[in-house]
DNA sequence: TTTTATTTTCAAAAAGTTTTGAAAGTTTAA
DNA sequence: TTAAACTTTCAAAACTTTTTGAAAATAAAA
């Protein structure tokens, strides 16, 4: 295998890996090839690279800077817009736990908190509504605090400390 | 807000989220239902609660029962099947996690034993994709081992364990 | 055996998501 | 100004996923 062929095969897998983690596949392939790339490239050099349009490398390349994955560059002396891919994969995490803890914890602990405060009649069913929400939400908290933790840590100490629980 | 509304929240809530980590609505949905419920319940109590067609009923539950979240129960004298679901979230996030994992970590694991073994050319290009790739690597192996670990231990001691890491 | 109850399958329809490409908008340079 | 270079938008097309519902398969009862 050459890198040529290396390149497709990973920008490919993370394009496979990035659909399962709410970030589509075009969007996925556009951060693995600005990840792999030493130096930042325009809209064209996406389009070419990856062999989709204008409209899709525009889109995806906004949402990307949006999660705090890509940056923007200007050249002196140049009208085209660079980009430029967040290569440190502890901070590539900690945009996507912050992102994900913003659209998936977040609506879910509302609906827990207002649910708890709710008058349940104390049938069974009822009973077991309480219960179950309950545990839910008393192990959704402890993740919550986990991941703001997390965020807010030093990478090598973390992955240290990590390394450490894990072997 | 009374059970009923409740309920029906937390159900589409439950939905919501489930789709963003890998499991349709409808299986989110049936589970939620299922979990909030303190009897099995048959294929039409549950085609009746969300108002979905017995092929997706039927689909979904054993979807839910291969991933190890839900459970068949006969009825002595009965011929109907009576599902119930994983009600402790520690053991519904430990199958999601193997599940998940089998899907997505050991693929992408893969490909990057792939191509580190393969000849790239000494140039910035090639030492920038072995410099990345190296270190995605490194991070991803940190979490397969977290989650292997975390899903051969008991509940409290991970949690705690977490918690005493972070802190 | 035949009938009835129940579950499973799967092709087609519906719904949802992503991509395209061309037109509109913006910015810079002449 | 006007023109050229570039970016953004968005309706329609392509593609993907989910859902339906009726027919086929299976299992139990009569």
């Amino acid at each position: 295998m050459n890198l040529e062929e290396a390149k497709y095969k990973f920008i490919q897998e993370w394009g496979v890996l990035g659909s399962t983690w709410g970030i589509n596949r075009a969007m996925a392939q556009i951060h693995a090839f600005l990840m792999l790339s030493p130096e930042s490239k325009t809209t064209d050099e996406v389009m070419e690279a990856l062999k989709i349009s204008r409209g899709n490398a525009n889109m995806n390349m906004r949402a990307l800077i949006d999660w705090g994955l890509v940056y923007k560059e200007y050249k002196p002396g140049e009208r085209k817009e660079y980009f430029y891919a967040e290569k440190d994969l502890w901070n590539v995490m900690k945009q996507i736990a912050k992102e994900r803890r913003k659209r998936e914890i977040v609506p879910i602990r509302e609906v827990l908190k207002e649910v708890s405060i709710a008058e349940i009649e104390n049938t069974a069913e009822g009973k077991e509504f309480k219960k179950v929400t309950k545990d839910i939400d008393s192990i959704i908290s402890k993740f919550d605090g986990l991941i703001e933790m997390a965020s807010k840590s030093d990478q090598n100490w973390f992955l240290k400390a990590l390394t450490k629980l894990v072997k």
